[in-house]
DNA sequence: CACTATATCTAGCATCGCAAGAGTTGGAGG
DNA sequence: CCTCCAACTCTTGCGATGCTAGATATAGTG
């Protein structure tokens, strides 16, 4: 496995969570987003039960979407209020991460 | 679980990679270093096996210490070439992660 | 009819952090 | 002397989650 499918932990819901956040999408084209966005995700396979799970949480809802000819229906997803709150807290988490490891890899200076 | 734990995934081989290139320490020292630099590792079981992990993979060293009298000798590592090779990747790749999500969090504004 | 593109979902696997606890060494207290 | 504790390392079993691979559905095209 790659190191950086282990770097994806834990951040994958977030982004996804961040990308109903912003509009309503349905999975294929928020995996096409990550990927424009520099996330580089192999497959999708990752993306469906990770939104079930969002979903399951009670963070988004989802509703399907016909389309015209072409393909399936889409099923969207879009955010609710105790998604928003958890978005604030993740996001949070992520900073404090995020300004931990920087320190680490600075070699532990102190502002 | 804690999704912080999530998030730690990936993250934790990095930092002590770059603990042990700024000075050889042991896991002891280490666990401790990382709490104080705002990584919140709640047990210290978890930081042996990933160093034994990053010794099996050949990019740091260990050897043993004997403590005068404060307790068994301490295995201390410290990094060796390919180790610091790989530091300089996963740093990379961690940049690119920390843009990509920031990118996500921030609404996708491209510059 | 077969093939492809769009789109969702599932099953089994691998990785890695966590909780809990055991083992080691030596000093301090009863 | 024996027990307990502090410093330190290591192991076992578990849970969460991303990955690979592939099944499934819809409809247009050759």
């Amino acid at each position: 496995m790659d190191h950086n499918s282990q770097l994806l932990k834990g951040v994958l819901d977030m982004c996804l969570l961040s990308l109903i956040a912003e509009e309503p999408s349905y999975g294929y084209e928020m995996a096409a987003k990550l990927k424009d966005r520099g996330l580089h995700l192999v497959s999708d396979g990752s993306i469906y039960p990770t939104l079930s799970r969002l979903q399951k949480a009670g963070l988004v809802e989802g509703y399907f979407v016909e389309t015209d000819g072409s393909g399936p229906p889409r099923k969207y997803y879009r955010i609710v209020g105790e998604g928003r709150d958890r978005l604030a807290e993740w996001s949070e988490e992520w900073k404090m991460l995020q300004a931990g490891v920087s320190t680490i890899l600075n070699g532990g200076e102190h502002d």
